[in-house]
DNA sequence: GACACCTTACTGACCAGTAAGTAGAGTCGC
DNA sequence: GCGACTCTACTTACTGGTCAGTAAGGTGTC
């Protein structure tokens, strides 16, 4: 008898998402194909295909993944100030930076038109997370009289988000542009 | 004999451009063919092979032609105020919302990775571009007394140049994303 | 013996790119 | 003003590669 938390996830499954993962967002999902996955994972594509038969099906479960991993995050932080939140946000973008790597959002977004529709779908969902999140930051700073900024916080955290989403695709030209990005956003915010 | 303008262009060559162009802001580079501008033209594929013999000889045509266009354009706004220019730059950013596309820089700088060489520096000069008006319009804003910001003006043109490119593919999600970004970033500046 | 997790072997679609040929328009010598 | 030539702008016909996806079979484990 299975255990009643049926989310056993199988090595290999995971390690498919990991690689895929990494190639999307370097590469973009239309970009990659099983075969990249697969000479890496050292089996066969049909593997692949055994766990996700079709490529919507490994894209649908990257995001869902991202989802469930976002919220696992913003709840983590869910004691910290909201300048250490945006720090946190920050570092995220960091680590995305660090690997050569643009956000998720940027990528799916950029390649929307082409995305099948349940993958647009869960996209949405995910970029709706991300954009709450940072509204919420800004709007919890305001209300903590630690963040400073004319409009609606909604306005603040989507210039926020657009602007960080943005800067790590500049900063594929421009080392120096994430850094940037942040400290005027900081500034802007004037906390710090 | 010709004229001393040898800049005649074909028809055709200028077609396959405009094609090519609606194709990559909403498609991607890599998401087009050259059987989908083939198909709307009503030529052979080989057509297109003939003006662009490789598929990257297209791609740099294309963002040598953005290159000189953006400089027309900003060549044709100097005379204008810094507020009037920030204002003719949301436009092309409206005016590419209108046709369900995101700006170029963004959805090259998404698949940079994956781009042939030539076409990775041309699009670098013009994202270099781009940056570096959105830099001088809030330098000589500030400098007018008629925008007010922290930081440098690099700074703050990075983010302004940041959050227009994420806002564009936020759009893509939420129609009112743009027109937020874009009274937001108005306010942060300190005009209207 | 049922099931999970693979394999081999294949299909058909699409892709960029090439080679060789052609129609028409312009140029040149005479 | 006419044949020979050349150039531009294509065409048809093809190649080799890559892609997602499938069908059927094998193997080890519970």
């Amino acid at each position: 008898m299975k255990p009643e938390t049926d989310a056993r996830i199988t090595d290999t499954r995971k390690k498919i998402l990991d690689l895929a993962e990494a190639l999307m967002l370097s590469r973009g999902f239309n970009a990659f194909s099983y075969q990249h996955i697969s000479a890496e994972l050292g089996v066969r594509n049909a593997a692949i295909h055994y766990h996700f038969p079709k490529k919507s099906d490994l894209g649908v479960a990257l995001i869902e993944r991202y989802c469930r991993r976002f919220e696992r995050f913003t709840q983590a932080q869910a004691e910290l100030s909201p300048g250490e939140q945006l720090e946190k946000y920050f570092e995220l973008a960091d680590r995305y930076f660090g690997q050569q790597q643009i956000c998720p959002s940027g990528i799916l977004s950029a390649e929307l038109q082409t995305l099948p529709d349940d993958m647009r779908l869960q996209t949405q969902a995910f970029v709706a997370l991300m954009r709450g999140w940072a509204a919420d930051i800004v709007r919890r700073g305001r209300d903590a009289g630690v963040m400073h900024y004319p409009g609606t916080a909604e306005g603040m955290g989507d210039v926020v988000f657009a602007a960080m989403q943005g800067a790590l695709q500049l900063a594929r030209f421009d080392q120096q542009a994430l850094q940037a990005v942040k400290l005027q956003i900081r500034l802007l915010l004037g906390c710090q």
